[in-house]
DNA sequence: TCTATATGTGTAATAACATAACACGTCAAG
DNA sequence: CTTGACGTGTTATGTTATTACACATATAGA
């Protein structure tokens, strides 16, 4: 099972970015997709902290960088990289993040800190499940789940 | 355990919109606060159907009654009504809906069908405890919880 | 009752988030 | 070498949300 602490824990980020990279290479070529040079810079970007980015801000980055300077830059590559599980949307912030699981099947929560915005994947399969059966009673057909929680990550418990 | 299919259910709606009018009232009353006129309008507006509104459509009923036709207007009432726990904020349609268990302790999963747009409350709170232990496993201290589940209501799923 | 204070409403202006539509370029398959 | 799919750039616009300030109204305390 994917540990849920892994953004919030000391780790060696630039490994972990570099990872997740060269993951969504492997990926989206053998998804026949092409990672341009504005989507895999997009993805970097994302990669740079365990935080949610908005559209915009992300756009800012790229026309400063010599891409286009209107939104739908940012929006096609950010959509794109949610249609290929690199990226996830966090609707609670309108922002995005890079996947923590890239080509694993899983069904993410998120813990989204308050106070410093780092978003971190937990594995919410079974809180899913429980759901699936509540909604089952009500004859309602589940396609999409969104699990989302606000609170504090360890080391902003501290300070606040 | 409140009944998760109640938004679908074939239900006297007039009498179930007429009580949860009556609820908000002793509920505001026994909490200090005044359910103005417009306020008392916009959840009216909300009960109506089970139906999510957008801001800018409560905005223009509110307008259509003389009510003012700035948005702060529908987004003040909105907010004390969510204030309230009348009504919740669905993040993925970027609307509201009144609540379906006002004054009971509850922890919602809303369903939203894609379809004709209904939405009912389930009960949450197993599968937030179930969360609520991934989340201590990463030291992560939640404080709330969005559930939303985007499907088919079940008289929408002959139809798609 | 008067009046101070908190609360609520109306309005203007703007910020933040998102999409539609079209032109043009590039690249790979036929 | 051309055609068609895909990607990028740009214009324009649509949608959602907030800040700031003026004024009104309700309520509690003198």
């Amino acid at each position: 099972m994917p540990d849920p602490d892994l953004a919030f824990a000391d780790h060696d980020h630039a490994r972990c970015a570099q990872d997740a990279l060269e993951r969504a290479e492997t990926l989206t070529r053998a998804a026949g997709a092409r990672l341009t040079p504005v989507r895999r810079r997009v993805l970097e970007l994302l990669l740079e902290e365990h935080k949610a980015l908005g559209a915009y801000d992300v756009l800012a980055r790229l026309t400063a960088e010599g891409f286009g300077n209107q939104p739908p830059i940012a929006y096609r590559a950010l959509e794109f990289l949610v249609d290929q599980r690199l990226a996830h949307r966090i609707q609670r912030l309108n922002a995005f993040t890079a996947c923590a699981h890239m080509g694993e099947d899983h069904a993410p929560a998120f813990l989204i800190c308050r106070a410093c915005h780092m978003v971190a994947e937990a594995e919410a399969a079974n809180s899913r499940a429980v759901l699936d059966t509540e909604a089952a009673r009500a004859g309602f057909r589940v396609e999409r789940v969104t699990i989302e929680a606000l609170g504090l990550c360890p080391s902003c418990q501290g300070s606040t």
